[in-house]
DNA sequence: GAATTGACGGGGC
DNA sequence: AGCCCCGCCAATT
């Protein structure tokens, strides 16, 4: 069982949760696994990104999951021009602000519906240095 | 099966 | 702001 096929069920439910999230918002690779839950990790989600299909990837919106930094993890600037392209700023470091694009989780019936978890409740304005 | 790596995160200094 | 150390799980070597 090297091919992990057991595994498959997780990365499915990490690409369900990165479904959710809403057009011209990011979530960074903790905050996904923390939804998905079950010991998941931010390198678990990255790893199931990377391993996404060209096809798969028309339907999950994996440009819009960031690191803690609020910046690019991935090579290249395609993820960057796609999310600009969603309307979001970049600082001169190619970072967003996370306070301000962060999102917040999905719904909560919609997570128990998929035996997920919402996103802990988080304190906003803590770095909230608008420019 | 041990060691290493990876699109990571958090805490501490 | 920086830097360092540790943990965490999966895939690869």
């Amino acid at each position: 069982m090297s091919a992990s096929p057991g595994d498959t069920e997780l990365y499915e439910r990490i690409y369900q949760v990165v479904m959710q999230i809403p057009h011209g918002a990011v979530a960074t690779y903790g905050d996904v696994a923390l939804i998905v839950g079950g010991g998941c990790d931010g390198r678990i989600v990255g790893h199931a990104l990377s391993e996404l299909s060209p096809e798969r990837a028309l339907a999950v919106p994996w440009q819009r999951v960031i690191n803690r930094e609020g910046g690019i993890s991935t090579a290249g600037l395609a993820q960057r021009q796609m999310l600009e392209a969603e309307g979001l700023i970049f600082s001169t470091d190619g970072r967003v602000s996370l306070v301000r694009y962060r999102w917040h989780g999905p719904d909560a019936a919609w997570a128990e519906a998929h035996g997920c978890r919402t996103l802990p409740p988080r304190e906003e304005g803590e770095q909230l240095s608008l420019f």
